[in-house]
DNA sequence: CTAAACATGGACTTTCTGTGTCTATAATGT
DNA sequence: ACATTATAGACACAGAAAGTCCATGTTTAG
């Protein structure tokens, strides 16, 4: 129930982009601002590509761009992005050992989590993180 | 961000018991009804008792029952007594790496997630998952 | 053309945590 | 005394998360 390191480093490379939304970002500049293993971060880099969160540049002088305006990236997009499909309980969507039971008076409760999540999720973009910068922890 | 195998046989067990809230249960009752292994469900019914939410008598007809009634137990409650402190990254208490950078723009998002999910957990009883057993999967 | 600068993709390693097992001990009713 | 039940902690294991490394391919400045 926690968020991991790795969707954290792809939220932070993100917001670090936005701040200068139509420069271009060397993975080394991210690397180092953000303190992020380099290899690591490539990996991460080519999911938010392939996602079409960001395009990248190859050649010198190269590097990553947002595709869309932060004002248009969301949350969601990058927890998919990075995590799949955001589920609270593996039975939600297969069939297992759940069935053998008649009733389930959990489900409803995770479901009920999992649709405010996402609902949270998705209601908040890279803009909305860089505008509440300054007032920090709610 | 998911919940763990733990807690939801924690929850299982919980509701399993509130359906006749005044009678003992004994493991192996639980365990066979709601196919969790015995010696798994002892720690965790350890840490349900530690924390108060049910009380263990041990010897010959011994067993467990709930300490108080099905709607004053919370789900955060029971969270709290199998994972700890409900937090969504770790920076959030501990002033480790966050406290290089001096602005932070994601915390106030994470913040807001876990802010909405004690909510939610607070404010459902063992006895509401109970009623809402029926309209599974809202 | 060539080398520098960069991205891509996959294999591999390490570390950690969730999950589960085993064993020995203590308490209690009959 | 004996059977039954919980308590406590050590131990084992698998799978995932986190991180490293390398081999390859592309672009472009010089």
């Amino acid at each position: 129930m926690q968020v991991s390191k790795t969707l954290d480093y792809a939220v932070r490379s993100l917001t670090y982009m936005s701040k200068r939304p139509v420069e271009r970002f060397s993975m080394k500049e991210i690397s180092e601002k953000q303190h992020i293993p380099l290899n690591y971060l490539a990996k991460i880099m080519r999911k938010l590509v392939n996602r079409g969160i960001i395009r990248s540049m190859v050649g010198p002088d190269g590097g990553y761009a947002l595709r869309k305006s932060p004002g248009e990236i969301n949350l969601k997009d990058v927890y998919e992005a990075i995590e799949g499909e955001l589920k609270m309980i593996d039975c939600m969507d297969k069939d297992t050992i759940c069935s053998l039971y008649e009733n389930c008076p959990q489900l409803p409760v995770w479901d009920k989590l999992q649709v405010s999540m996402i609902k949270i999720l998705e209601s908040t973009t890279l803009e909305d993180m860089l505008n509440r910068e300054k007032s920090n922890v709610a």
